[in-house]
DNA sequence: TTAAAATTCAAGAATTCTATTGAATAGCAG
DNA sequence: CTGCTATTCAATAGAATTCTTGAATTTTAA
């Protein structure tokens, strides 16, 4: 009876040893980060803006935890999910906080002013406009999350180059401009600016794993 | 720039939040309590081993993240999961545990023994064999679980009891017993009365929550 | 072999989390 | 009102977590 208890107890301690791994705003980073393409600590630590000290800390639990995998590769050390349900998971989370906390709302509206400044455009609708060729998607993270999956049929101009490669967008046609997902500004920026120079411009809010964990494929390279 | 990047630690500080609210131990226990059913301050602490004190404490924390809801009846406090999708995620939790980390499954062996000493249905092929009536699904957990919601049509003998009642159940038909769902024992334990003593036997290893959230029907009362 | 770069390790201070205890509060029964 | 029960609050000690700093390790390149 008393090994039993302890058994249960040691149980939902695994439980709570992963919660315990998603239980930190950086870790949490990581994760998002990790979810667009697989990084180096160094990578990592700057988009976060942490330490390397500390992001190799955090990426340490992370793996302990086994939610992300490392890999040697030359003299750095690539990071990347463990497997398709971390990210899975992570959305999970995501979307109980959204349901539940209006605070989620809140704070998304002070990350994203220009939230609700754009015309958006569901996956479906985007794939059924894809196809008679009226709409450009694009991209605007950074190449190399570009290059570790994109959407079907996306152009590449992350956010930084997008003044100087206005050029290469056609003014006849629907922009419609993604980035990492519902909680990134890279693409509201990026329509800001192409609205004010007249394009017909559209949000998609879903990023790559979104439209994975929907059952889309994406394109590699 | 400053508060844009204040806000979006702001957001993961709110999702850090929820899976902070999961990561121990005895909040879990609680929470899967009370996916069996709604309960009090004091049938919890009874329930997961802990002074009241410590349960209401981190009952507090639960419905401060908005996992569960209490609501005043009499002088007792009842509490509930706040929202079907907490009960979703805490199955998704444990998923993702169990897939990735062997030790789930090591600690899982220990706490039932008997895991595997038992012939296994499947809700499917259970609800085939129901319309023929050559099943008794039985519910072993205590009484109020089983009012609070069951399986369509099966009978409740809460494990304590179970040796007094032998008598109401059919020595001609296969007994399917379940419980709290997979990490709960109570099934096993009552299998192995039952087949001690001449019952055909088969665990479910679905409890209502998972029932539930596979998108069947339960019974109440 | 040696130097340089990327990452991890180790140790300490500041913070947060947990369990325990005893007191405080809110409803109920007389 | 007065005690009685269920729950919460408040305070505290002990444990775990986090960030920082500087040293140690592993690989590549010279």
């Amino acid at each position: 009876m008393e090994d039993k208890l302890q058994a249960k107890e040691q149980l939902y301690q695994l439980f709570a040893r992963l919660a315990g791994a998603m239980a930190n705003p950086h870790r949490l980073e990581l994760l998002d980060l990790l979810a667009q393409a697989p990084r180096t600590v160094e990578n990592l630590a700057q988009e976060a803006h942490m330490s390397i000290a500390n992001a190799s800390q955090h990426l340490q639990r992370l793996k302990q935890a086994r939610l992300v995998a490392d890999e040697r590769e030359g003299q750095h050390i690539r990071y990347s999910l463990a497997n398709p349900a971390v990210a899975r998971f992570w959305l999970e989370l995501r979307g109980v906080a959204e349901l539940q906390m209006a605070e989620v709302d809140r704070a998304l509206s002070d990350y994203r002013p220009l939230r609700y400044d754009f015309q958006k455009i569901s996956a479906d609708s985007l794939q059924e406009r894809m196809k008679g060729g009226e709409v450009v998607l694009l991209d605007v993270r950074p190449e190399v999350e570009f290059q570790a999956g994109h959407l079907p049929a996306a152009v590449s101009i992350p956010l930084d180059e997008l003044e100087l490669r206005l050029g290469e967008l056609p003014k006849d046609k629907l922009i419609v401009a993604y980035c990492r997902g519902p909680y990134c500004a890279f693409a509201d920026q990026a329509l800001e600016m192409l609205s004010e120079r007249g394009w017909d411009v559209a949000r998609l809010e879903e990023g790559v794993a979104e439209w994975q964990i929907a059952g889309n494929l994406l394109e590699i390279g």
